[in-house]
DNA sequence: TGACATTATCCGTTTATGCGGATATATTGA
DNA sequence: TCAATATATCCGCATAAACGGATAATGTCA
């Protein structure tokens, strides 16, 4: 977890980038990432846990929902987080993420779980 | 070229990783390329071509030889930029990036072409 | 012209990824 | 206990990458 090559991978494909930019300032649930995306939760899922190998996002559990959340800590901290703002910062206002970020913002009144959207700063 | 899924993809191996550290500051010879990495040359000609689908390395051909360096320039130009340096600081004592560096500089001498190493600054 | 050097591309094989329906586990709440 | 919800993992299939020897294209120099 956290090694270069699986960094590598975690950030390989634009819908794994997608979700790493969506959970860069929040904390969701499966589901909603399963809303704003619009993907089968296995498809969900399944690259989370790619992700999570890579150390790019930590879950938070209690009794009912998983909550996801970009990973700015651990080894290599500092270079997930200048990627990711790399990123960030260049893609922001290009398709798709900048519809993801509409769609999430939407989501914020629709979801009843405790997730939290834009928790900006504290970086 | 130069889209975001080709980035993402150029980017998500380790060994072209190697590659594009070595050619940030740097003119190559893919022979060069060769005997530093230690790697069969239809190996290191692939993941050229795929660099160069991504946009992240350019060529200078004379008569002989093709000299590879990266792009900072181009379509997400800032981006790559940021990439590589977030790459190159992070990584740069780490294996095995630290001990390329060192195979390069005895690859100083010992390469007949016109290869340059270490074109530092000018970002 | 012929031997050699440089590089890209081809080819067959192997390995890795991606996909999404189905299933398994766990929890909640009627 | 039973239905519903949330999530992870399984499974079979399809596609994409990676590998490296072999070949091809091009240029040099004797």
């Amino acid at each position: 977890m956290g090694n270069v090559e699986n960094i590598l991978s975690a950030f390989s494909q634009e819908i794994r980038l997608r979700m790493a930019i969506l959970l860069l300032d929040s904390s969701l649930c499966v589901n909603c990432l399963k809303r704003v995306l619009g993907l089968p939760q296995s498809t969900i899922s399944r690259h989370l846990a790619m992700m999570r190998r890579g150390g790019l996002v930590k879950v938070r559990r209690d009794n009912t929902h998983c909550y996801y959340t970009f990973d700015k800590e651990g080894h290599l901290g500092q270079l997930k987080k200048k990627l990711i703002h790399a990123y960030y910062e260049n893609l922001k206002e290009e398709e798709p993420f900048r519809n993801d970020r509409k769609r999430l913002e939407k989501e914020e009144s629709g979801c009843d779980a405790d997730c939290r959207m834009g928790i900006k700063s504290k970086g």
